[in-house]
DNA sequence: CATTTTATGATACGGGTGTACCGCGAGGGA
DNA sequence: TCCCTCGCGGTACACCCGTATCATAAAATG
Protein backbone atom coordinates (compact mmCIF):
# COMPACT_ATOMS: atom_id res chain seq x y z
CA UNK A 1 0.00 0.00 0.00
CA UNK A 2 2.51 2.37 0.67
CA UNK A 3 2.62 4.44 -1.81
CA UNK A 4 4.01 7.92 -2.35
CA UNK A 5 2.04 10.29 -0.17
CA UNK A 6 1.21 13.89 0.01
CA UNK A 7 2.60 14.54 3.67
CA UNK A 8 1.48 18.25 3.49
CA UNK A 9 -1.98 16.34 2.79
CA UNK A 10 -2.02 13.87 6.39
CA UNK A 11 -0.49 16.64 8.56
CA UNK A 12 -3.47 18.82 7.19
CA UNK A 13 -6.12 16.02 8.30
CA UNK A 14 -4.43 14.96 11.54
CA UNK A 15 -4.39 18.81 12.93
CA UNK A 16 -7.51 19.31 12.28
CA UNK A 17 -8.58 16.69 14.23
CA UNK A 18 -6.98 18.11 16.95
CA UNK A 19 -8.82 21.14 16.15
CA UNK A 20 -11.91 19.71 16.10
CA UNK A 21 -11.41 18.05 19.21
CA UNK A 22 -10.30 21.34 20.92
CA UNK A 23 -13.33 23.18 19.97
CA UNK A 24 -15.79 20.34 20.90
CA UNK A 25 -14.16 18.80 23.88
CA UNK A 26 -11.43 20.92 24.78
CA UNK A 27 -7.48 20.77 24.74
CA UNK A 28 -7.10 18.13 27.67
CA UNK A 29 -9.58 15.66 25.86
CA UNK A 30 -7.24 16.06 22.47
CA UNK A 31 -4.81 12.74 23.64
CA UNK A 32 -2.91 11.55 20.46
CA UNK A 33 -5.08 8.74 20.78
CA UNK A 34 -8.30 10.57 20.46
CA UNK A 35 -6.57 12.77 17.75
CA UNK A 36 -6.11 9.61 15.57
CA UNK A 37 -9.72 8.32 15.87
CA UNK A 38 -10.76 11.35 15.10
CA UNK A 39 -8.92 12.30 12.13
CA UNK A 40 -9.31 8.08 11.22
CA UNK A 41 -5.55 7.03 11.28
CA UNK A 42 -3.95 5.26 13.80
CA UNK A 43 -1.53 6.41 16.92
CA UNK A 44 1.42 5.25 14.58
CA UNK A 45 0.62 7.22 11.45
CA UNK A 46 0.12 10.65 14.28
CA UNK A 47 3.34 9.93 15.79
CA UNK A 48 4.95 9.87 12.51
CA UNK A 49 4.01 13.12 10.62
CA UNK A 50 4.37 14.93 14.34
CA UNK A 51 6.88 13.45 16.68
CA UNK A 52 5.85 14.63 19.72
CA UNK A 53 2.34 16.08 20.73
CA UNK A 54 4.14 19.38 21.82
CA UNK A 55 4.61 19.54 17.73
CA UNK A 56 1.75 18.71 16.88
CA UNK A 57 -0.18 21.63 19.37
CA UNK A 58 2.23 24.13 17.65
CA UNK A 59 1.40 23.06 14.21
CA UNK A 60 -2.63 23.13 14.75
CA UNK A 61 -2.40 26.55 16.44
CA UNK A 62 -0.51 27.64 13.38
CA UNK A 63 -3.65 26.32 11.32
CA UNK A 64 -5.39 27.86 13.77
CA UNK A 65 -4.45 31.23 13.35
CA UNK A 66 -4.15 31.18 9.53
CA UNK A 67 -7.91 30.37 9.79
CA UNK A 68 -8.97 33.46 11.41
CA UNK A 69 -6.91 35.32 9.25
CA UNK A 70 -8.29 34.15 6.46
CA UNK A 71 -11.51 34.60 8.13
CA UNK A 72 -10.58 38.51 8.80
CA UNK A 73 -9.18 39.06 4.99
CA UNK A 74 -12.52 37.30 3.83
CA UNK A 75 -14.66 40.14 6.04
CA UNK A 76 -12.39 42.66 5.09
CA UNK A 77 -12.72 42.08 1.33
CA UNK A 78 -16.36 41.86 1.76
CA UNK A 79 -16.75 45.82 2.64
CA UNK A 80 -17.07 46.56 -0.53
CA UNK A 81 -15.08 49.04 -3.03
CA UNK A 82 -14.53 52.18 -0.90
CA UNK A 83 -12.56 50.58 1.94
CA UNK A 84 -13.56 53.74 4.46
CA UNK A 85 -11.98 53.13 8.27
CA UNK A 86 -14.64 52.61 9.57
CA UNK A 87 -15.93 49.89 7.38
CA UNK A 88 -12.43 48.30 8.21
CA UNK A 89 -12.50 48.31 11.83
CA UNK A 90 -15.92 47.06 11.65
CA UNK A 91 -15.00 44.26 9.65
CA UNK A 92 -11.72 43.54 11.62
CA UNK A 93 -13.71 43.63 14.79
CA UNK A 94 -17.29 41.96 14.21
CA UNK A 95 -15.02 38.98 12.29
CA UNK A 96 -13.50 38.09 15.75
CA UNK A 97 -16.64 38.23 17.26
CA UNK A 98 -18.33 34.34 18.09
CA UNK A 99 -21.53 35.00 16.00
CA UNK A 100 -21.76 32.42 13.53
CA UNK A 101 -20.40 28.49 13.71
CA UNK A 102 -17.02 29.28 12.25
CA UNK A 103 -16.05 32.20 14.59
CA UNK A 104 -17.57 30.56 17.68
CA UNK A 105 -15.12 27.50 16.84
CA UNK A 106 -12.43 29.66 16.37
CA UNK A 107 -12.82 31.87 19.41
CA UNK A 108 -13.37 28.39 21.38
CA UNK A 109 -10.47 26.88 19.82
CA UNK A 110 -8.92 29.76 21.03
CA UNK A 111 -10.16 29.85 24.41
CA UNK A 112 -8.66 26.19 24.60
CA UNK A 113 -5.39 27.13 23.74
CA UNK A 114 -5.24 30.09 26.08
CA UNK A 115 -4.77 28.42 29.63
CA UNK A 116 -2.22 26.18 27.78
CA UNK A 117 -0.23 28.92 27.40
CA UNK A 118 -0.73 30.43 30.55
CA UNK A 119 0.63 27.36 32.57
CA UNK A 120 3.29 27.22 29.43
CA UNK A 121 4.14 30.22 28.57
CA UNK A 122 7.30 28.80 26.50
CA UNK A 123 5.37 26.95 24.42
CA UNK A 124 4.80 29.37 22.07
CA UNK A 125 8.18 31.04 21.03
CA UNK A 126 7.39 34.56 19.81
CA UNK A 127 4.56 32.65 17.48
CA UNK A 128 1.48 34.51 17.95
CA UNK A 129 2.70 36.56 20.10
CA UNK A 130 2.81 39.87 17.87
CA UNK A 131 -0.27 39.22 15.96
CA UNK A 132 -2.49 40.87 18.42
CA UNK A 133 0.25 43.85 17.98
CA UNK A 134 -0.23 44.09 14.52
CA UNK A 135 -4.07 44.22 14.95
CA UNK A 136 -4.14 46.90 17.55
CA UNK A 137 -1.70 49.31 15.60
CA UNK A 138 -3.99 48.50 12.25
CA UNK A 139 -6.79 49.44 14.07
CA UNK A 140 -5.15 52.68 15.26
CA UNK A 141 -4.29 53.85 11.83
CA UNK A 142 -7.32 53.50 10.59
CA UNK A 143 -8.75 55.74 14.22
CA UNK A 144 -6.45 58.13 12.74
CA UNK A 145 -7.46 58.49 9.57
CA UNK A 146 -11.21 58.29 10.41
CA UNK A 147 -9.85 61.40 12.46
CA UNK A 148 -8.46 63.19 9.77
CA UNK A 149 -11.65 62.48 7.60
CA UNK A 150 -13.79 64.49 10.32
CA UNK A 151 -15.10 61.15 11.26
CA UNK A 152 -14.34 60.84 14.73
CA UNK A 153 -13.32 63.45 17.53
CA UNK A 154 -9.79 64.44 17.26
CA UNK A 155 -9.77 64.89 20.57
CA UNK A 156 -9.60 60.63 20.98
CA UNK A 157 -6.52 58.71 21.05
CA UNK A 158 -6.33 56.15 18.50
CA UNK A 159 -3.78 53.98 20.14
CA UNK A 160 -6.04 54.18 23.30
CA UNK A 161 -9.17 53.75 21.34
CA UNK A 162 -7.72 50.91 19.01
CA UNK A 163 -6.65 48.86 22.71
CA UNK A 164 -9.87 49.55 24.67
CA UNK A 165 -11.80 48.26 21.18
CA UNK A 166 -9.50 44.73 20.99
CA UNK A 167 -10.41 44.16 24.66
CA UNK A 168 -13.94 44.90 24.59
CA UNK A 169 -14.15 42.67 21.87
CA UNK A 170 -12.23 39.72 23.23
CA UNK A 171 -14.04 40.22 26.77
CA UNK A 172 -17.36 39.99 24.81
CA UNK A 173 -16.20 36.91 22.98
CA UNK A 174 -15.59 35.27 26.38
CA UNK A 175 -18.82 36.31 27.93
CA UNK A 176 -20.26 34.43 24.57
CA UNK A 177 -18.31 31.52 25.07
CA UNK A 178 -19.18 31.45 28.67
CA UNK A 179 -22.60 31.53 28.36
CA UNK A 180 -23.93 35.02 29.77
CA UNK A 181 -24.71 36.16 26.88
CA UNK A 182 -25.75 35.61 23.07
CA UNK A 183 -23.71 36.28 19.89
CA UNK A 184 -26.05 38.78 18.67
CA UNK A 185 -26.05 40.87 21.90
CA UNK A 186 -22.50 41.19 22.06
CA UNK A 187 -22.13 42.06 18.08
CA UNK A 188 -25.09 44.83 19.34
CA UNK A 189 -23.18 46.38 22.13
CA UNK A 190 -19.79 46.33 20.15
CA UNK A 191 -22.07 48.22 16.97
CA UNK A 192 -23.54 50.74 20.02
CA UNK A 193 -19.80 51.50 21.07
CA UNK A 194 -18.81 51.67 17.06
CA UNK A 195 -22.06 54.01 16.37
CA UNK A 196 -20.76 56.39 19.27
CA UNK A 197 -17.08 56.30 18.41
CA UNK A 198 -18.16 57.69 14.89
CA UNK A 199 -20.16 60.36 15.08
CA UNK A 200 -18.99 63.95 14.32
CA UNK A 201 -18.53 66.22 17.43
CA UNK B 1 -2.98 11.48 66.68
CA UNK B 2 -6.69 11.84 65.99
CA UNK B 3 -7.55 14.55 68.40
CA UNK B 4 -10.89 16.67 67.48
CA UNK B 5 -10.19 18.30 63.92
CA UNK B 6 -11.64 22.10 62.95
CA UNK B 7 -12.96 20.39 59.60
CA UNK B 8 -13.62 23.95 58.18
CA UNK B 9 -9.89 24.87 58.56
CA UNK B 10 -8.79 21.55 57.00
CA UNK B 11 -11.14 22.25 53.88
CA UNK B 12 -9.92 25.68 53.37
CA UNK B 13 -6.40 24.61 53.71
CA UNK B 14 -6.64 22.07 51.04
CA UNK B 15 -8.93 24.24 48.51
CA UNK B 16 -6.17 26.98 48.75
CA UNK B 17 -3.29 24.73 47.70
CA UNK B 18 -5.30 23.99 44.90
CA UNK B 19 -6.05 27.76 44.29
CA UNK B 20 -2.34 27.89 44.48
CA UNK B 21 -1.48 24.93 42.29
CA UNK B 22 -4.14 26.76 39.64
CA UNK B 23 -2.71 29.52 39.88
CA UNK B 24 1.13 28.48 39.58
CA UNK B 25 0.64 25.60 36.98
CA UNK B 26 -2.73 25.84 35.55
CA UNK B 27 -5.68 23.06 36.55
CA UNK B 28 -4.44 20.49 34.83
CA UNK B 29 -1.46 20.16 37.03
CA UNK B 30 -3.65 20.11 40.20
CA UNK B 31 -4.43 16.56 40.65
CA UNK B 32 -5.59 14.93 44.13
CA UNK B 33 -1.93 13.77 44.67
CA UNK B 34 -0.40 17.27 43.96
CA UNK B 35 -2.61 19.12 45.94
CA UNK B 36 -2.29 16.72 48.59
CA UNK B 37 1.16 17.58 48.39
CA UNK B 38 0.94 21.02 48.67
CA UNK B 39 -1.34 21.33 50.93
CA UNK B 40 1.35 18.83 53.50
CA UNK B 41 -1.10 16.18 54.07
CA UNK B 42 -1.49 12.42 52.59
CA UNK B 43 -4.05 11.78 49.27
CA UNK B 44 -6.55 9.99 52.08
CA UNK B 45 -7.31 13.58 53.50
CA UNK B 46 -7.98 14.81 50.37
CA UNK B 47 -10.47 12.20 49.56
CA UNK B 48 -12.04 12.28 53.40
CA UNK B 49 -12.77 16.19 53.27
CA UNK B 50 -13.66 16.35 49.64
CA UNK B 51 -14.80 12.64 48.67
CA UNK B 52 -14.55 13.50 44.81
CA UNK B 53 -12.51 15.63 42.72
CA UNK B 54 -14.94 17.64 41.31
CA UNK B 55 -16.50 18.43 44.74
CA UNK B 56 -12.89 20.19 45.84
CA UNK B 57 -12.69 21.85 42.42
CA UNK B 58 -16.11 23.08 43.16
CA UNK B 59 -15.78 24.33 46.33
CA UNK B 60 -12.07 25.93 45.78
CA UNK B 61 -14.16 28.03 43.03
CA UNK B 62 -16.63 29.34 45.67
CA UNK B 63 -13.52 30.15 47.58
CA UNK B 64 -11.98 32.16 45.17
CA UNK B 65 -15.37 33.94 43.94
CA UNK B 66 -15.47 34.62 48.04
CA UNK B 67 -11.77 36.56 47.72
CA UNK B 68 -12.67 38.62 44.61
CA UNK B 69 -15.61 39.74 46.02
CA UNK B 70 -13.91 40.89 49.34
CA UNK B 71 -11.07 42.53 46.90
CA UNK B 72 -13.95 44.35 45.64
CA UNK B 73 -15.46 45.23 48.81
CA UNK B 74 -12.10 46.64 50.14
CA UNK B 75 -11.47 48.49 47.18
CA UNK B 76 -14.83 50.01 47.34
CA UNK B 77 -14.32 50.80 50.79
CA UNK B 78 -10.96 52.66 50.01
CA UNK B 79 -12.67 55.45 47.56
CA UNK B 80 -14.01 56.99 50.57
CA UNK B 81 -16.96 58.67 52.46
CA UNK B 82 -18.66 60.38 49.38
CA UNK B 83 -18.88 57.37 47.44
CA UNK B 84 -19.57 59.40 43.69
CA UNK B 85 -20.18 56.63 41.07
CA UNK B 86 -17.00 57.18 39.38
CA UNK B 87 -15.37 56.55 42.48
CA UNK B 88 -17.52 52.99 42.62
CA UNK B 89 -16.83 52.64 38.95
CA UNK B 90 -13.47 53.27 39.01
CA UNK B 91 -12.47 50.95 42.56
CA UNK B 92 -14.64 47.99 40.99
CA UNK B 93 -13.12 47.93 37.35
CA UNK B 94 -9.10 48.70 38.60
CA UNK B 95 -10.20 45.96 41.13
CA UNK B 96 -10.15 43.30 38.42
CA UNK B 97 -7.38 44.40 35.96
CA UNK B 98 -4.40 42.32 37.18
CA UNK B 99 -1.86 44.91 38.48
CA UNK B 100 -0.75 43.59 41.95
CA UNK B 101 0.52 40.22 42.83
CA UNK B 102 -3.14 38.88 45.04
CA UNK B 103 -4.97 40.14 41.73
CA UNK B 104 -3.05 38.89 39.62
CA UNK B 105 -3.45 35.39 41.21
CA UNK B 106 -7.25 35.67 41.30
CA UNK B 107 -7.53 36.61 37.67
CA UNK B 108 -4.82 33.91 36.94
CA UNK B 109 -6.98 31.42 38.88
CA UNK B 110 -10.24 32.16 37.31
CA UNK B 111 -8.71 31.97 33.36
CA UNK B 112 -7.67 28.36 34.95
CA UNK B 113 -11.26 27.57 35.56
CA UNK B 114 -12.76 29.40 32.10
CA UNK B 115 -11.75 26.64 29.76
CA UNK B 116 -12.68 24.05 32.25
CA UNK B 117 -16.11 25.48 32.22
CA UNK B 118 -16.00 25.76 28.77
CA UNK B 119 -15.75 21.78 28.50
CA UNK B 120 -17.64 20.74 30.75
CA UNK B 121 -20.80 23.61 31.27
CA UNK B 122 -22.59 21.62 33.68
CA UNK B 123 -19.70 21.67 36.16
CA UNK B 124 -20.74 24.67 37.60
CA UNK B 125 -24.65 24.88 37.99
CA UNK B 126 -25.62 27.84 38.18
CA UNK B 127 -22.89 29.25 40.42
CA UNK B 128 -20.87 32.20 39.44
CA UNK B 129 -22.87 32.47 36.42
CA UNK B 130 -24.88 35.46 37.73
CA UNK B 131 -22.26 36.94 39.88
CA UNK B 132 -20.80 38.94 36.33
CA UNK B 133 -24.69 40.06 35.54
CA UNK B 134 -24.78 41.68 39.03
CA UNK B 135 -21.49 43.38 38.45
CA UNK B 136 -23.14 44.43 34.79
CA UNK B 137 -25.80 46.15 36.59
CA UNK B 138 -24.43 47.29 39.58
CA UNK B 139 -22.28 49.61 36.92
CA UNK B 140 -25.07 50.49 35.10
CA UNK B 141 -26.66 51.93 37.98
CA UNK B 142 -23.89 54.08 38.70
CA UNK B 143 -23.41 55.05 35.29
CA UNK B 144 -27.15 56.31 35.35
CA UNK B 145 -26.55 58.08 38.40
CA UNK B 146 -23.40 60.19 37.44
CA UNK B 147 -25.99 61.05 34.60
CA UNK B 148 -28.47 62.38 36.51
CA UNK B 149 -25.26 64.09 38.22
CA UNK B 150 -24.60 65.17 34.87
CA UNK B 151 -21.45 63.92 35.04
CA UNK B 152 -22.01 61.60 31.73
CA UNK B 153 -23.61 62.85 28.83
CA UNK B 154 -27.39 61.88 29.28
CA UNK B 155 -27.48 60.28 25.37
CA UNK B 156 -25.29 57.06 26.55
CA UNK B 157 -27.05 54.24 27.32
CA UNK B 158 -26.15 52.83 30.75
CA UNK B 159 -26.49 49.27 29.82
CA UNK B 160 -24.48 49.40 26.91
CA UNK B 161 -21.87 51.11 28.65
CA UNK B 162 -21.55 48.85 31.56
CA UNK B 163 -21.18 46.30 29.35
CA UNK B 164 -19.00 47.11 27.05
CA UNK B 165 -16.64 48.31 30.46
CA UNK B 166 -17.15 45.29 31.90
CA UNK B 167 -15.76 43.19 28.61
CA UNK B 168 -13.31 45.92 27.99
CA UNK B 169 -11.56 45.11 31.73
CA UNK B 170 -12.06 41.73 30.85
CA UNK B 171 -10.29 41.77 27.78
CA UNK B 172 -7.13 43.46 29.13
CA UNK B 173 -6.68 41.44 31.72
CA UNK B 174 -6.70 38.16 29.42
CA UNK B 175 -4.04 40.60 27.58
CA UNK B 176 -1.79 41.17 30.34
CA UNK B 177 -1.95 37.23 31.33
CA UNK B 178 -1.13 36.57 27.82
CA UNK B 179 2.30 38.89 28.33
CA UNK B 180 1.28 41.26 25.40
CA UNK B 181 0.55 44.11 27.62
CA UNK B 182 1.79 45.35 31.44
CA UNK B 183 -0.54 45.63 34.34
CA UNK B 184 -0.40 49.13 34.79
CA UNK B 185 -0.66 49.80 30.89
CA UNK B 186 -3.92 47.94 31.00
CA UNK B 187 -4.88 50.51 34.11
CA UNK B 188 -3.76 53.41 31.98
CA UNK B 189 -6.22 52.70 29.08
CA UNK B 190 -9.10 51.79 31.58
CA UNK B 191 -8.29 55.45 32.96
CA UNK B 192 -8.13 56.72 29.89
CA UNK B 193 -11.52 55.60 28.56
CA UNK B 194 -13.54 56.26 32.41
CA UNK B 195 -11.65 59.55 31.38
CA UNK B 196 -13.80 59.86 28.53
CA UNK B 197 -16.59 59.00 29.82
CA UNK B 198 -16.65 61.31 32.77
CA UNK B 199 -16.49 64.49 30.71
CA UNK B 200 -19.25 66.92 30.69
CA UNK B 201 -20.58 66.95 27.09
C1' DC C 1 -14.93 -0.54 80.69
C1' DA C 2 -17.00 -1.48 76.16
C1' DT C 3 -18.26 0.16 71.90
C1' DT C 4 -18.96 3.21 68.35
C1' DT C 5 -17.37 7.07 65.76
C1' DT C 6 -13.66 10.02 63.88
C1' DA C 7 -9.45 10.97 61.51
C1' DT C 8 -5.96 9.03 59.19
C1' DG C 9 -2.34 5.82 56.89
C1' DA C 10 -1.17 2.52 53.23
C1' DT C 11 -2.03 0.45 49.25
C1' DA C 12 -4.43 -1.56 45.35
C1' DC C 13 -7.20 -1.29 40.97
C1' DG C 14 -8.50 -0.23 36.45
C1' DG C 15 -7.69 2.87 33.02
C1' DG C 16 -5.61 6.56 30.23
C1' DT C 17 -1.20 9.01 28.74
C1' DG C 18 2.96 10.05 25.72
C1' DT C 19 6.59 7.75 23.76
C1' DA C 20 9.59 3.89 22.02
C1' DC C 21 10.37 -0.19 19.66
C1' DC C 22 9.80 -4.08 16.42
C1' DG C 23 8.32 -5.60 12.10
C1' DC C 24 7.09 -5.56 7.30
C1' DG C 25 5.48 -4.78 2.59
C1' DA C 26 5.91 -1.75 -1.26
C1' DG C 27 8.25 1.57 -4.02
C1' DG C 28 12.64 3.82 -6.08
C1' DG C 29 17.64 4.01 -7.08
C1' DA C 30 22.10 1.29 -7.90
C1' DT D 1 18.06 -7.69 -9.42
C1' DC D 2 19.48 -6.07 -4.88
C1' DC D 3 18.94 -2.99 -1.33
C1' DC D 4 17.52 0.86 1.08
C1' DT D 5 14.16 3.88 2.91
C1' DC D 6 9.36 5.26 3.14
C1' DG D 7 4.90 4.64 5.15
C1' DC D 8 2.63 2.38 8.42
C1' DG D 9 0.46 -1.39 11.88
C1' DG D 10 0.84 -3.32 16.40
C1' DT D 11 2.20 -3.31 20.79
C1' DA D 12 4.78 -2.59 24.95
C1' DC D 13 6.63 0.43 28.69
C1' DA D 14 6.63 3.36 32.43
C1' DC D 15 3.95 6.55 34.60
C1' DC D 16 0.07 9.27 36.39
C1' DC D 17 -4.78 9.62 37.32
C1' DG D 18 -9.22 9.31 40.41
C1' DT D 19 -11.27 6.27 43.32
C1' DA D 20 -12.02 2.27 46.46
C1' DT D 21 -10.67 -0.76 50.16
C1' DC D 22 -8.57 -2.32 54.32
C1' DA D 23 -6.61 -1.30 58.63
C1' DT D 24 -6.07 1.25 62.99
C1' DA D 25 -5.36 4.32 66.79
C1' DA D 26 -7.45 7.88 69.37
C1' DA D 27 -11.41 10.06 71.11
C1' DA D 28 -16.29 10.26 72.19
C1' DT D 29 -20.20 7.89 73.99
C1' DG D 30 -22.79 4.61 76.55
Amino acid sequence: MPVRVDHEERRRQIAEALLRIADTQGLQSASMRAVAAEAGVSLRLVQYYFTTKEALLLDALDRLGGQLRARMERWIAAVGAPATPRGLVTAVLSSILPTDQESRRITRTYAAYYTLVLSDPELTGKRGTAQPDLLESFLAKQVRAAQQAGEIDAGRDPEMTAAGLLAMVNGLGSSVLGGQRSGESALTILTHHLDELFRSP
